[in-house]
DNA sequence: TTGTAGGCGTTATCAA
DNA sequence: TTGATAACGCCTACAA
């Protein structure tokens, strides 16, 4: 900065200024500056900057997920879900045009300790925390941080932090509508993990709907939001509910594998039996029949989790706000 | 840090030197600063240690696609596409014990020059560039610019850097020959983009084994590595040359559409016509009949990116090294 | 083994 | 509008 300097024959705290592009600068002074600029090749170094100013202009998408026993593959099955995919891609995309940056950071319990002292030394602006399960205590533990945070679904506990999410039961109450519009009258369900709230959410839309319309009880059967599970899982309850005419799969995933599975049981969809999905992913144009789903606009919702974040830590005190999105059906040919 | 000084009754020194822990310390001040580190809450500050060390103990993971067409969903694909999330895991996991970051960056050739102003800033310690296209000038950039770095592939011009990659054409030849092997003598192939060395790698392996059998030339249809280009590609391949009974096709996402239309058109699999893939992704576990594919170690890619990085890193001067890893088939039901 | 002191490259304050 | 100058918080010779 000093070469800059003495190259445009101003001093440090002007070029300073034209860097950061404050406008009280002559213009021929700018002119001379930004021609100095490029040809010494100057770059800022963002440590003494972010040393002064307190910021880094990146924020850290962490991504929480629960302990299970197949441990191993965890960072696997997150880079692999496009759930995450969509959310880094929604994140990414409204974080771009600011010039801040993503530090993506997995983590699950065992090393919670770790992801909070990384987000205590400051190396990011603020947290976009994609928390799904209900005994994280995750959520709470940035909270108390006091940094900058996004939460990417409403916490069990009330904790007063900004969070996006999108309406679970509406959802789950499109599904249900749609497949008694269609004539079902024998209705089931493959929930997701009812550890993760909108597992829970998804389950209880579903039947407080149907519970209105005459259908007080609803087969269940508690899936894991993976392909597999959903193929398994639909071979179960089926093996126990053989006259089921109408299915909501809480996840893409698994009713892609329900379709499989019914597939290989012989069973016609929809006209045997009609599935609706939940999502709207990518997994759902894989299906056949094509997946008849409830749309998430995910991207969508990691943007605003995006925006919301930014607009935290550029007002420190800001209070906690939500952003609730609304799903809506997407009919194919699957129901 | 004075706190945490005064605290123990030493000078920030000594505070520096527990902290980093340098063995000159006598055991009880060490204590003594500990103590008072924790009473404190005392956390060093990165930008003040990283202004210092010039070291950010973070890396990048640069994601360079080529621009194509249907552009707008470019960041979707990206973060959808297996490939890219076991990249990430494979990475992640290598990086996590040494405390060190991952920066996600994908980017077109529309902003290369953000990328590399990024770079330069010294937000990171070094790139690990995941490269396809042929034309791509971002790793000579990248390499022009000094930084560590490593990329994902072979360079196609020669440029003096660390890559990672493997045996692309002894992977198509273990394809074509386990097809022979099998019986298969009408054979023919779905390529992936042949302006990405990996399509074309494929491609020339395939072709210059079978040459070598007796099969001088091979029905071959240019795909896009995407599950939906997979599809109608085999269907266009099967309209000209229906009696086909063997098929490579380049990555198991084009190989799962391709099943898919085979199975519409009545052909049955691996009877009518054998199919291999290309990857080893969790895609090939989603394909009916389960897809015989050959086996590229992604993760352990990834890793390996991670490690050859991190020494580069340690030691500024160090040369170029590559590492090529070797392919297997692994053989399931389709073939 | 410990302390002192200088410097890392910016931005921000305050005069001029 | 511009220029000195003082932080920012840490590391690291060097000296004690």
């Amino acid at each position: 900065m000093d070469q800059v300097a003495e190259a445009a024959g101003v001093s440090r705290a002007t070029v300073s200024r034209v860097i950061n592009g404050a406008p009280s600068v002559d213009a021929k002074i700018r002119e001379m500056v930004q021609r100095a600029i490029a040809d010494t090749g100057y770059v800022p170094n963002v440590a003494a900057r972010s040393l002064v100013t307190r910021r880094s202009n990146s924020v850290a998408l962490v991504i929480s997920e629960p302990d299970r026993p197949d441990n191993h593959s965890f960072l696997n099955r997150i880079f692999t879900d496009p759930y995450f995919g969509r959310i880094t891609a929604g994140a990414t995309s409204a974080l771009r045009p600011h010039d801040i940056h993503l530090v993506v950071i997995p983590t699950d319990s065992t090393d919670h300790h770790q992801v909070v002292r990384y987000l205590r030394q400051g190396h990011v602006d603020g947290v976009l925390l994609i928390s799904s399960h209900e005994q994280d205590t995750l959520p709470r533990q940035v909270h108390d941080l006091g940094i900058p945070a996004v939460v990417s679904a409403r916490p069990t506990s009330p904790i007063a932090v900004s969070y996006v999410d999108v309406d679970q039961r509406l959802g789950a109450r499109l599904a249900a509508e749609h497949l008694l519009n269609r004539g079902c009258r024998t209705l089931a369900t493959i929930s997701g993990p009812l550890d993760i709230p909108s597992g829970l959410d998804r389950l209880d839309g579903f039947r407080a709907f149907l519970s209105t319309r005459g259908f007080p009880s609803v087969p269940t059967i508690e899936g894991d939001f993976t392909r597999a599970g959903g193929e398994a899982m639909a071979r179960r309850l089926l093996a126990q509910h053989p006259n089921i005419d109408g299915l909501f799969v809480a996840n893409d995933l698994m009713a892609e594998g329900a379709l499989r599975a019914l597939q290989d049981l012989g069973r016609r969809v929809p006209d045997d039996i009609a599935v609706v999905g939940f999502d709207d992913s990518s997994a759902a144009l894989d299906c056949r029949p094509l997946l008849t789903t409830v749309r998430q606009p995910v991207e969508e919702m990691a943007a605003e989790m995006a925006e919301v974040l930014m607009a935290h830590i550029a007002t420190p005190g800001r209070l906690p706000r939500s952003v609730t999105f609304q799903p809506s059906l997407v009919i194919r040919n699957s129901a």
